[in-house]
RNA sequence: GCCAUCCUAGCUCAGCUGAUAGAGCAUUCGAUUCGUAAUCGAAAGGUCGUGGGUUUGAAUCCCAUGGAUGGCUCCA
């Protein structure tokens, strides 16, 4: 009998070989043998029924267990694949597409695209997972069998299946594994590893069912996409499931109506926003952080039209490259010659003021800041509140630099950045360079010095600043690399917003010049940057963020009054009075309701501070103060109140804490 | 744009297999004057997204169309 030696974390053994993981496992712990989904041989994932054989070499062993992130990657795997053998049991000649674990989607745990001999419906996820429990409970093994290219591609032949076919000859080169279940006409062609048998798969539900395009290419065929997701145990389902309602009751959109922020009327048109009163009153402050933080950093204000000559988007360039997202050409009555069209980016507008005047190297950077509303003819499918709609403003600026001055101006645009967000809360800010990716390929425009230098710049700033970054291959605009910014949320979920992106294709498409220190003339770069994307995003990002109880300095009210009866409405009034006075936004409360009935109100609105009002704050000229987190801060002077007020408000504190005030 | 689902009062939602439209909240009016998350009563409010069709009869079944939602593609 030949033998092997294995290694389990520092114990080695020699055992007899041929022998499957599971017992190898078994030999050294027998509680983790009994738990593992899978196993890890030298770092190879395998499955648990896997057969060593002998070899001169030690082999390094270690299971997976189902509190890993690869273990919890086994289980949604495998779950994808007993969701595939549900659906051939009750749809026999269904053609299986691709069916992977997702592991950095909150939403969902994993998917299987298929197509049926009829189209699915959604409900018909029951059926099928009530199947998939059947098959569950069964306990029925995953077998993997080793076979040459040309019997696997026989096989889904013979069932019919003529994607898994073109996937086959596109990833196989002489041989593969194909995954069975027994007693199921579940075939899969599969790297694994996978649990050893179903009963392993304890959570799971089916959550959606959607349309996916084969391959993920809209000019091809459309199959049907099945998500679910799945957890090692019933609790941990439990737990995202409630998270998930409590990401549910952050939703910008029903927020958005609870607080009366904004709405979308399909009579005004889709995916256009109407700022309400309290909506608009959050994104005033929002634009006024950002005027004082532009107007610090040597930005100029600019205002430019929404609509412009034809012509103009021609030089651009937008004619050619983004017709399709823009709405089409629009005339002057009685005048047939002249078109124009509604602007998707303001860059060519800040480009003429630019060219406007000569411009000298000590005239640079020119930096042009507008909050542009710009229209994008966004398909109608992918609209969504505010994330993602047809008419945005755009935090937009545009700088002109000479070449020397890149790195520095990337640099302040990080710098700004930062600030901004730190201000909101985000702690966690990610950078990412996104660079072209095969230089060979036409789409990108320019010099391959000219892309060398401009992504050292653009790395280079990130690094002066000590900003770490993932850098993106084949991210980059056609015309440049660029910088983009994420920030995570109180929750944990990543929005993308701004960008900082570098471009010299349109300095050379509108011939912009400045007089150099040579008295020749050269060519400016020009830096595209914005920070929130577009306001109605970042507004949205910020409603689900804050779960729409703003800080104060945001709150659309900041102070509500609540006089306990009637015969305190007049001392109430002059309360709020005095406070609108000083610039706070106050409502009064007088309607005949309980006092327990007007906080509710002002509570469910998230004000952020509720003075209460009676017969003992009247007598004393006092106000009783509530918080809307830590409730009752008891009785204090009016100008106690109102310095705690202006102190929140001028240091834009993210909380209501009144310790940080001193005394 | 493509796939699935949905559209009933200002909002959230009932209304099963076809038979004269319901609730809660909000609104208005009246009563109540109250000490830290919902006082009581009354009234008003809908040609059931829109347009066709089937039927003695349609919110309900069928077709078309608009919009929304979840995805795909795309993207700030």
């Amino acid at each position: 009998m030949s033998e092997l030696n294995v290694k389990f974390g520092e114990s080695q053994k020699q055992l007899s070989a041929p022998i499957s993981v599971v017992e190898v496992l078994k030999n050294f712990d027998r509680d983790a043998a009994k738990k593992a989904l899978a196993a890890r041989v030298n770092g190879e994932e395998v499955d648990l029924n896997k057969q060593l054989e002998s070899s001169d070499e030690v082999l390094s062993v270690e299971p997976i267990l189902p509190e890993s992130r690869d273990g919890l990657e086994v289980i949604r795997h495998s779950t994808a694949h007993l969701l595939a053998a549900a659906v051939l049991d009750l749809f026999p000649g269904t053609q299986l597409g691709v069916g992977p674990a997702l592991m950095e989607d909150p939403r969902y745990g994993f998917y299987y695209d298929i197509i049926a001999p009829r189209q699915l419906t959604i409900e018909d996820l029951p059926a099928i997972e009530k199947k998939m429990r059947e098959l569950q409970k069964r306990n029925l093994p995953y077998r993997r069998e080793n076979v040459q290219k040309a019997q696997i591609l026989d096989i889904f032949h013979e069932r019919n299946e003529p994607l898994k076919k073109e996937l086959i000859e596109e990833k196989v080169v002489d041989s593969a594994s194909i995954y069975y279940i027994d007693n199921s006409p579940f075939i899969d062609f599969c790297l694994g590893p996978h649990v050893p048998h179903t009963g392993k798969l304890k959570a799971f539900k089916l959550l959606a069912l959607s349309g996916a395009y084969w391959k993920g290419d809209a000019e091809k065929q459309q199959m049907q996409r099945i998500y679910g997701t799945a957890f090692a145990t019933q609790e941990e389902l439990d737990a995202w499931t409630k998270q998930r309602e409590e990401a549910e009751k952050r939703d910008h959109r029903r927020l958005g109506r609870e607080l009366d922020l904004f709405s979308i009327q399909d009579d005004y048109g889709q995916g256009l926003i109407l700022w309400h009163p309290k909506g608009a009153m959050i994104r005033m402050e929002m634009e006024n952080l950002l005027k004082e933080e532009l107007q610090k950093r040597g930005y100029s204000f600019v205002f430019t039209p929404h609509i412009a000559k034809r012509e103009l988007w021609k030089i651009s360039g937008h004619e050619e490259n983004y017709a399709d997202s823009m709405f089409a050409p629009t005339r002057v009555e009685g005048d047939d010659d002249t078109e124009f069209r509604l602007k998707p980016m303001n860059c060519p507008f800040h480009i003429g003021i630019y060219k406007s005047n000569q411009r000298s190297y000590r005239d640079l950077p020119q930096r042009y800041s507008e909050m542009g509303t710009v229209y994008r003819a966004e398909l109608s499918g992918t609209l969504h509140g505010l994330m993602r709609v047809r008419g945005f403003t755009v935090d937009d600026a545009h700088l002109f630099v000479r070449p020397d001055q890149v790195r520095e101006e990337v640099a302040d645009c990080l710098d700004f950045a930062i600030k901004v967000f730190e201000t909101y809360g985000f702690e966690k800010v990610k950078f990412e360079l996104s660079v072209r990716g095969d230089a060979e390929n036409k789409i990108y425009l320019g010099a391959d010095e000219e892309w060398e230098n401009a992504e050292t710049s653009l790395a280079n700033a990130l690094k002066e600043r000590g900003i770490s970054y993932e850098r993106i291959e084949g991210e980059a605009a056609f015309y440049g690399p660029k910088i983009d910014i994420k920030v995570e949320d109180a929750i944990g979920r990543i929005w993308q917003l701004g960008t900082i992106q570098l471009d010299w294709n349109l300095p050379e498409r509108f011939d912009l010049e400045y007089m150099g220190e040579d008295g020749q003339k050269h060519r400016p770069i020009m830096v595209h940057r914005a920070l929130f994307g577009s306001i109605e995003r970042f507004f949205g990002v910020l409603v689900e963020h804050f779960a729409g109880a703003f800080p104060f300095w945001l709150a659309p009210v900041q102070i509500t009054v609540l006089p306990i009866t009637d015969r305190i409405n007049d001392y109430a009034e002059s309360v709020a009075k005095e406070l609108k006075s000083l610039g706070f936004r106050v409502e009064t409360d007088v309607r005949s309701e309980k006092i327990g009935a007007k906080i509710r109100h002002a509570q469910l609105q998230k004000v952020p501070f509720m003075l209460v009002l009676g017969d003992k704050e009247l007598e004393e000229n006092k106000v009783a103060v509530r918080e809307k987190v830590k409730g009752d801060l008891g009785t204090m002077s009016l100008d106690e109140f109102k310095e705690m007020a202006r102190k929140l408000k001028e240091t834009r504190a993210l909380s209501n804490d009144p310790k940080p005030l001193g005394n």
